[in-house]
DNA sequence: TTAATATAAAGAAATATTTCTTTATAAATA
DNA sequence: TATTTATAAAGAAATATTTCTTTATATTAA
């Protein structure tokens, strides 16, 4: 098991990625606010293994009663805290493209303590204020950086410049670097990178269709 | 290992998933067309153990030469086919906001045999063309998909839609569903269902933000 | 020509992750 | 009250995946 610098018992990278799942699973089904609900019946409907899921649950601490089942309003609460730490981490967005712009208007991030302050682009964009966040020159940006430093920097931009602007985000101290170009780039070790790839996510349907694959594997997260 | 229906043996996911990034890392290299690369530079680029990668290939039968490396020229082909196999794959975008309109202008699609022919909405983008491509209203989805069935639906609602449109979708007929809204959704399980889940990445980074985890799992696909 | 070296390949080991099995227990029911 | 049942919890086993180790070999350099 593998541990961090705090001596933290880390959670696994694929219990870290059920459990938004989770999380929005138990918001649409939130009606009456003190109901319970069992891991299979979680399971039955992600797809998923129910002692996975109560491990899961395990690894963050939460606790069910046996023969009841999870308290609905507990398991959000937790997992949000969780997931959504209380700390609000900054973040800029580079390239205001059509992703750029959806990103910026995705309200979803404040409750999640993600803040975009700042957008840059070398286009028209430049000088407006787009979902009340204010666009400015890419040139700008270490300059703009060094009096409001961002935890993380958001690239949008078409795949050629992707790499480039990382470099831009390394060189002027940014943490974390989420990338939505569909090209991964690659950083220092020390910079915490996610590539979110549009390529991987074609490639395992495409490759599905072409194998009919949807039966096996099925309880697994692909 | 997982065998499929036809009895091929199945490439792993975690496979699948990297196979986009070794060929996205080899087409910004492919400065000459005839040159070599060895597993060891390409991990070092992309912070993956070079044992692992010659393994990825070998899955999809490339072999290297020895103190020589892989030919660049023959990894993109042979990556490129595996993933974008001849067969095209015909798709429907149901949402047509910022991120619908950005997949619309997606041009890298037709090189990955995806084809978006027909969008839907219920609002003024209805009846327009955008990016060449035809806006229905919701209402006539059943109509247009007994027409024109596709194998791929792609959907762009906000969250509150979602899980309608798949139902959809199902009864539509449809085969696999790409859904890039920010919850899950459900299907039955001969769905093939890929939740580009942006919640799950935010919440890799926000997690390795606040524990300082970018050391640990170095070289792992997160 | 020989030695050194870089690399792929194959196999073994280690690790991580999921799934299966068993047990305990609280609630419901007879 | 006793029995049944649904469920969480804990642990064992199985599986999948990655990493380590060794070997073979082609190229380069001496």
């Amino acid at each position: 098991m593998a541990i961090n610098n705090k001596n933290d018992v880390l959670i696994s990278p694929p219990t870290i990625t059920r459990l938004p799942l989770y999380l929005s699973y138990l918001c649409t089904i939130d009606n009456n606010g003190n109901g319970y609900i069992s891991a299979p019946q979680i399971g039955k409907k992600l797809h998923i293994d129910n002692t996975l899921i109560t491990k899961d649950f395990a690894a963050i601490h939460i606790k069910g009663k046996r023969k009841v089942g999870y308290n609905i309003a507990e398991l959000i609460l937790v997992i949000k805290d969780f997931l959504w730490v209380k700390t609000k981490r900054n973040a800029f967005v580079v390239g205001i493209g059509n992703l750029g712009k959806s990103l910026l208007g995705h309200k979803k991030f404040q409750s999640q303590n993600l803040n975009i302050i700042a957008g840059f682009d070398i286009n028209e964009n430049v000088g407006k204020t787009i979902e009340e966040t204010k666009i400015y020159h890419l040139n700008s940006f270490k300059e703009i950086y060094k009096k409001n430093p961002v935890d993380i920097g958001i690239i949008t931009v078409p795949e050629m410049y992707a790499q480039n602007i990382a470099d831009l985000m390394v060189e002027s101290g940014i943490k974390a670097i989420w990338n939505f170009s569909s090209i991964p780039i690659t950083a220092p070790k020390e910079i915490i990178v996610e590539n979110l790839s549009i390529d991987s996510g074609l490639a395992m349907i495409m490759y599905k269709l072409n194998n009919n694959v949807s039966i096996i594997y099925k309880n697994r997260k692909l």
